[in-house]
DNA sequence: CTTAGGATCGCCT
DNA sequence: GGCGATCCTAAGC
């Protein structure tokens, strides 16, 4: 194992699907600014669901960096959504970050969202990247370093896994994974 | 509780 | 010109 792709505990260079399995209960923060992990959703170039299967382009470069950087884009003209880079340079493969419990700087949170309900302050990808500041100017970053903290689980957490969301092709994979029985998800498993 | 539509940018055919 | 790894609101049942 590459210990410099090893972040939180986590070995960032094996396949997307073991690091979204692991990274949940594993704490995000952006500026001092999060949660705790409880959702998020392999992508691998080898399927058509993940941006990267089509090649590197102008948007998607960071997904093919070395593992442990960040991948940030826009989502229908006005989401931006976190992803991390994983696998190897030039592979093209990464988890996107779905859902957090908030745990750190919830006012902060609550006053970027304008909400004050808990539960709806991180959950979805474009409601988690509004509430933590992130933006185009945290694309291709590295996880292990300022503005990002990345910390191991505490304890240890029951995954469960299911069909991703929100995509039309490669839908039997089962690659989104959850804390279970969370309230944070931004939708339950069945 | 479920569904439908609009907002709005960038990549792709 | 079409359509998405989304979210919010409003209306219908």
């Amino acid at each position: 194992m590459n210990q410099f792709a090893c972040i939180a505990g986590i070995d960032f260079s094996a396949d997307a699907a073991e690091v979204a399995r692991r990274l949940i209960g594993v704490t995000l923060l952006v500026d001092g600014v999060g949660g705790r992990i409880v959702e998020a959703e392999a992508y691998d170039s080898s399927e058509p669901a993940a941006h990267s299967y089509g090649g590197r382009t102008e948007r998607n470069f960071s997904m093919f960096g070395p593992p442990g950087r960040s991948y940030v884009y826009r989502s229908h003209g006005l989401h931006w959504c976190l992803n991390f880079a994983v696998r190897e340079p030039d592979h093209g493969a990464g988890v996107l970050i779905r859902a957090l419990e908030p745990t750190h700087g919830l006012e902060q949170m609550r006053a970027r969202r304008g909400l004050q309900d808990e539960r709806l302050l991180c959950a979805g990808p474009g409601r988690l990247a509004q509430a933590l500041g992130v933006t185009r100017a945290h694309n291709n970053l590295a996880l292990d370093a300022a503005p990002f903290t990345l910390l191991p689980a505490t304890e240890a957490v029951a995954v469960v896994a299911g069909p991703r969301i929100g995509i039309s092709k490669a839908v039997e994979l089962p690659w989104r994974f959850g804390l279970a029985g969370s309230p944070f998800l931004s939708r339950p498993f069945r």
